[in-house]
DNA sequence: GATGAATGAGTGTTCATTCAT
DNA sequence: GATGAATGAACACTCATTCAT
């Protein structure tokens, strides 16, 4: 569970030994600093110092700087894969009702985490990280894609959708999840009149009308 | 004009002064580097080499690196305003088909063109550089949404569209828009069976039929 | 005490951590060379090989060249400024004792240290440094003059000097002094048949005898 | 003569050809820029500005910068042996009076002219410069201590001093006069109520007390 | 002769990484 | 296990020197 992994628990209690949560803390701490401030221009020292930990200890855990950054994309990451994929399965009522359950989760799960930080990570990184940009690809983007996609097919046999090339209705539905994410942690603080709420909500009546079968 | 600042002659012309032109060159090569590695990542060193330059010359040009950065924001960014808003002006027929041509025009002019990299750049140095994200938010991001808003407004006026948030209408068209460039330079290379005017135009058609007055 | 500030361990001692100690080594260090070759021409390597520590270790104990340079004057040439004092409240005896005994205490500590070295950086430093001119005037100068100031006025009320330009007769008792340190850093090398002590002692005796009441 | 030589045409005259005179006018900023900051501090871009000519002209007429230097030692201060050698055959009257006008001479000629800032020079690069200390010592210092020397031999001889050590004796003689243009260029601006008259003539008046046949 | 754009070796400074304690 | 002093390779930046014009 991605809240438990991320949070970051403020007692300082230096001396007490909690051999199995040091790595979460250090994760958490990482993730906040990497999507602050980038990797490269993150410094170990603020990231131990972050954690509550010397920086020697960051390198018990974690074989160098590369390590850990990959570790805080695909341990901050994984978690979220089950729990989306979970929403999923349980969906009943209609299809538009469901994206917009998909949506509002994704609001309460990812936005108002450290968790959304990730994407700009990734997008920064992508370059520099290409295996970490493969893994991304296939185990998050895929994935949501594929099951979005499922939605859309669904919506179109039940007749709630017209006809449209599937995929990339999905690509469309996921961009402002996506860019959402990233916005948060790059150009939002400078975006005056930005509410993420209405932006989504509007976003997503559009889109809907624009797939709708019957216009209302 | 962008082609031009962005032009590089490939003789070596060691040499050779060119004070005029060394500039245009050195921000071309800059503009290539940071957004393929970012700012941090990317060494003067390698600016210098793709410039095909020595190291102490990017220093007869720009004060220190993040001077050098910014200008390559600020310098590459700017010719597009114009190019944009001036395409506003001499707009005519429906909206609808406005907005197509808008969007191709971004396609052949940005996200062809070195510039694309620049969103990413400006996503993943926010932080680090907010009196950049500022400059771009009021340069670029604000203008070009003003100049969208204004073309969904008239679209409402001549009741092709239906009534809806103006500004946040805009933020959607634009969306697509945006996320493109910042995937062209992140995670299209890892994206298969990506075709980024499939993605646009599919989104496109979407958008305009969620916002039509009348459904077809 | 500055024969304890300067002392420096012979042993590698890699690795081995004297968090308490190892400031002294440097300033120890930094003072020889810089006294050596002047600030500019100094390398923080050479400080750092000459102090047995890597260039890094020198940023742990100081900010940058420069306040390595501004530590070396300051902290190096306090403990000075107490021992001189502390002799004048003892002095007892004839004033040209006293004139002849600050001398020896002079030469002693000054000289024959490495903290001879520091007038002649202060000297060549002045202008490119004046906060630590200024310092140096202030905490130095100024004590020295106005000590030595107070003993000749106490020689004019004893009636064993003449009536004289208080201020200025200080002057010139110290500045054979202040000269020599200089000179040992500089040219002394190349003076031939130079012998600082004959040099002192010929230079005091003129002095006393150019302000002595009556002449012998 | 040095006043030539270190004279700077203020006229702009920048393409007016005088193939004779370019070096003068490099050496006299030279010398204000090296006694000013120092040889290290002193770039050869201020060296070139200050005599108003670009910095490859400086390559035209000295092999480098360490060429340039010495020169600039070198012959801004031969002329002043001879000047200083010619005023010691004229002499005439009480040797305390030729001493004060040797004394007024050096007051003139060198402390009011840039030169003074030669001595400090030598002084802040006597250890990375090794052959112009010898140079100074050999063609200077000797020169003038020797000179002075025989002064004060002709005192004792002709019984208005006393018996003394002639070197030693000339060494003192000495000693405020290049102190005082070390301070010129060090000190002086930082020490108040420095008044460099006061200074060398209360000198003068103690030294020739203190070596005086009969006090006054 | 004179210029100044270009160079690149050299230096101050940073920071990921190591390891004695 | 945890620490943090120490390291040294890497990088931004400077500036004496060169040479096409």
């Amino acid at each position: 569970m991605v809240s438990e992994l991320c949070e970051h628990s403020k007692m300082p209690a230096r001396w007490r030994r909690r051999k199995g949560e040091r790595p979460s803390e250090i994760l958490a701490a990482a993730l906040k600093m990497f999507s602050m401030k980038g990797y490269s221009s993150t410094k170990l020292d603020e990231v131990a110092k972050e954690a509550g930990v010397s920086k020697g200890t960051l390198y018990l855990y974690f074989e160098n700087k590369e390590a850990l950054f990959k570790s805080v994309v695909i341990e901050c990451v994984l978690p979220h894969i089950e729990d989306a994929e979970a929403l999923a399965k349980q969906y009943s009522g209609s299809i538009n009702t469901l994206l917009l359950q998909l949506l509002e989760q994704w609001q309460a799960n990812v936005l108002e985490s450290e968790l959304s930080g990730i994407s700009k990570m990734i997008i920064a990184e992508a370059s520099n990280f290409p295996e970490l940009a493969k893994f991304y690809m296939e185990n998050i983007v895929y994935r949501a894609r594929h099951f979005v996609a499922e939605i859309i097919r669904l919506g179109i046999e039940r007749d709630e959708f017209i006809e449209c090339d599937i995929d990339y209705t999905a690509r469309f539905f996921l961009t402002p999840m996506i860019f959402s994410a990233i916005w948060q942690h790059s150009l939002a603080p400078f975006d005056k009149n930005y509410d993420i709420d209405k932006y989504l909500k509007n976003n997503l009546k559009i889109f809907l009308r624009g797939i709708a079968k019957t216009s209302k």
